[in-house]
DNA sequence: CTAAGGATTAACT
DNA sequence: GTTAATCCTTAGT
């Protein structure tokens, strides 16, 4: 039933596509042995070096923006406001810097260990709605950075189990008003109805 | 070497 | 609804 997304799922052109085909799909981790995991809701796509919110964007290559020239399938992982891991997932071939954010999850595998890690007594969406937070549940940090999402650590499955009558809603994305033009493009993706979407707005 | 600021969150009022 | 926390990356000297 579950299955690993292949390779070629991450290495299509169409991040756009791609951002939204993960909505529905399930990101897992075993980290420190523990497997946890959760339905993907919320992503939002940044495209490479056309795109003003992309970190990579103008062809910017810096250690931290390194990663997205890669090819497709591994884990760009980088640090928020100096304290917030983010995960994003590289997308297209190498050379492009394509990366799909993932916002928020729906908890599925795991859920006392992720309670346990966020300090929450009990199942709400404050547990992982929102980039920084549902990191945190899943163990993921910075030191993640890299890593191959076709590997044991981190990877992506395909449960085939996408809840029919569900729309997937395209919006713009969020706190990237800095990004002129480019803020406007609806690469925002959430799963309809659902309440484990992340708090912004 | 130094300084400014950010793809956010939690704890307030 | 508002605001402080917090530190790494980046760009400029």
């Amino acid at each position: 039933m579950a299955e690993k997304l292949p390779p070629a799922f991450y290495t299509r052109a169409d991040v756009v596509q791609v951002a939204r085909d993960l909505i529905g799909k399930y990101i897992c981790t075993r980290i420190d042995g523990i497997l946890t995991g959760g339905r993907i809701v919320e992503t939002e796509a940044y495209s490479g070096e056309n795109d003003m919110a992309c970190h990579a964007n103008a062809g910017k290559r810096t250690p931290r923006t390194e990663i997205m020239y890669h090819e497709g399938g591994v884990a760009y992982v980088y640090l928020i406001y100096g304290l917030y891991a983010l995960f994003n997932v590289i997308t297209n071939v190498a050379g492009k810097a394509d990366a799909v954010l993932i916002r928020a999850i729906e908890p599925v595998d795991g859920i006392p260990e992720m309670l346990l890690r966020r300090q929450h007594s009990r199942l709400s969406p404050k547990l992982t709605a929102g980039p920084g937070v549902l990191t945190r549940a899943l163990g993921i940090q910075v030191a993640h950075y890299g890593t191959a999402l076709t590997g044991d650590l981190i990877w992506l499955e395909d449960r085939q189990e996408m809840p029919s009558g569900n729309q997937i809603i395209a919006s713009p994305r969020v706190g990237v008003a800095y990004a002129g033009e480019d803020a406007r493009h609806p690469w925002r993706f959430r799963l309809q109805g659902s309440p484990w979407t992340s708090p912004a707005k």
